[in-house]
DNA sequence: TATTGTTATACTCTATAACTATA
DNA sequence: TATAGTTATAGAGTATAACAATA
């Protein structure tokens, strides 16, 4: 690329907010293949490992899936017999981890672990907490 | 949602940066829909509008995008005669934006420009300039 | 040999509309 | 009426493979 190109995205945060966040997909995407599995997959695991018999809807809401993408992504998990799906009443279907699942879900969450370590220690330590506070504080106005 | 909901995910730094910017882009694309244009055909806009006669290829370069999808990309600007594609040589094509595409640029920088500042403006004045320096340098070292 | 641009194709995430069954 | 789950469908971004034309 010609040394002279100008970068009108420059100094914008959300640009480099998307770009940091796609890069970081990428490699968490990479890694979970390994186990045959994609980030929503394995982030629907951990919360199904962690609050075991949780419904789906509320899988979906904790990570903002809409219900009409939780089907067929509970489905394939099932059908890999990776979580079980027992009706809680008429409507609701409480998911729990199988053995193979749960075994999988801890390799899942080693990984994410990892990489998430490894984006920590990208951010020098002087500046590590203030950037953690600021980013949890955008994230957690999303939520609501 | 029941009020008992672990959230496995708390406190990770990589899914709080994929929340962030997942909500960041979808207000852009709600933004920029007005004016008929995806976040990326936005961002092309910009780039040739700041660099007259740059190649395809450099524009791809610039913002990470393969050379595959930058075809139908900039061919729908073209057919919105948003741009020019001038041969430069006999396999490059130089971009430059038309009359229309010029007016175009300019409310998506607007656009763009109004969003980033609302960003900005959600983080703490004092905490500011640590974040940004922070996630500045993230977003440096993914480029290279 | 390497690069530019193209076509075809596929994957992942996301979103809405319309529906059934249940609370 | 509202909620849970499903089906069908579509849009947007991203990716690879294979190719023709040009440097």
């Amino acid at each position: 690329m010609p040394a002279m190109v100008i970068d009108p995205l420059k100094g914008f945060p959300g640009y480099a907010l998307r770009r940091v966040s796609a890069a970081f997909m990428a490699e968490l995407a990479a890694r979970l293949a390994v186990l045959d599995l994609r980030p929503a997959e394995g982030t629907v695991l951990l919360v199904i490992g962690m609050n075991p018999g949780i419904t789906q809807s509320d899988v979906g809401r904790l990570l903002d899936i809409v219900s009409a993408n939780m089907t067929p992504l509970t489905a394939r998990l099932a059908s890999r017999d990776l979580i079980d799906r027992e009706p809680v009443d008429g409507r609701s279907h409480g998911l729990t981890l199988s053995e193979a699942g749960r075994r999988l879900m801890q390799k899942t969450r080693r990984i994410m672990e990892g990489l998430e370590s490894e984006l920590l220690e990208r951010i020098p330590a002087a500046q590590r907490a203030t950037f953690l506070g600021a980013l949890m504080a955008l994230a957690s106005e999303e939520k609501s």
